[in-house]
DNA sequence: GTCTATAGCCAGATAGAC
DNA sequence: GTCTATCTGGCTATAGAC
């Protein structure tokens, strides 16, 4: 292992990065790679075998930027209002720098399903146990209104997402240009923390 | 125009529907559309020219089995929490129905950025003023809390579609097997309703 | 209108020199 | 470790018979 060595896979793995990301597995052009990384073709088989390894590392990469603090966010003793302000606080910012991240990961595993089954029976995703019985019992001691947890996680999940996977379509739909949506993802944090919570209430 | 002609067609068009919902542009095949068909690839080409017209059929009857009904909805003279709950009660039935539907359209307007800039500026999305208006009025009454209209439609679309789009991801994170999280589903209409027009009280 | 056969291209992958 | 050249297969698209 030379350093060299180190920083080509790391070159090619930054590229690779920015065209499945933006144009997905299929769309994919291993030429169009070995461009932007600056060099061969026939590197990137030398490093990564094939177009289906160079993938995996890239998805499980993408995965495993969502998938730790998720996972330390939930399993915390915080409460549930502040777990909701903490992780739509760290989200939002997160997935607005890195724009392609949710569709990448959304149309791969849906477009894939074997790829997708095969995939989550190798990495864990973070647990949701603790946080559910946390709902659940307040739910219990009256302190929130009567929810179903699972819902309530996939709302969180939907109401920050969303903006960024369906961007094309709402920017359209509310007639924003990019800058007046930007804006909009700038104001969403305070708005979603302040819905969320509202939507809990009794 | 002969009857046989017609039926073909649409044969054509259905198979079409099917793969390129599935798999997408990139990852679609004329053969394998041709097969489901039952016809030769040749007629794919006799009667749709290439595959990006053939495409470009099956994503604007994609697009416009949703947008009508929501205009529709949008501009009635229904109260806000009337069409919250008429929109919520339309859509998630009909989006179960056509599960491909909403990743196939987010993931080719986000992997193809200039036929999405080409094809909305040549077809029409709902107006979304009127409710918008609405909205924005019932904040100035002091009817609803404090809130930016453009906001709570990202709310309603994202809470909606969000779980058809995600569902691989989310299945695996809620752990829950296909049946159980079609009961989600099944239940997310009532749950959606809600929670939509709980977050939005003063 | 529907088929078979094939042209022509392009992408992933490998061989082999340096 | 990196390159050029090339093989091989697969895919869109067309030609032409029926």
């Amino acid at each position: 292992m030379k350093g060299k060595d180190q920083n080509t896979e790391q070159v090619i793995l930054g590229a690779a990065v920015e065209i499945f990301q933006s144009k997905g597995f299929a769309g994919a052009r291993m030429q169009e790679i070995a461009d932007k990384a600056g060099i061969n073709k026939a590197l990137l088989h030398y490093y990564f075998r094939n177009k289906q390894l160079l993938f995996e590392s890239v998805f499980k990469s993408a995965l495993g930027q969502l998938v730790p603090e998720v996972s330390k966010i939930f399993n915390t003793d915080l409460s549930i209002s502040e777990k909701v302000t903490q992780f739509v606080a760290h989200y939002i910012p997160f997935v607005n720098q890195n724009r392609y991240l949710p569709v990448f990961i959304i149309q791969e595993l849906n477009n894939n399903p074997e790829f997708s089954d095969q995939f989550f029976s190798n990495h864990k995703l973070p647990q949701t146990e603790k946080f559910k019985n946390q709902i659940q019992e307040a739910v219990e001691k009256g302190e929130i209104r009567k929810l179903d947890p699972d819902q309530f996680i996939l709302d969180l999940f939907a109401v920050v997402v969303f903006p960024f996977v369906g961007r094309p379509l709402m920017k359209t739909l509310l007639q924003k240009d990019d800058e007046g949506f930007d804006d909009l993802i700038q104001s969403r944090i305070e708005h979603v923390t302040t819905m969320l919570l509202n939507s809990i209430k009794k």
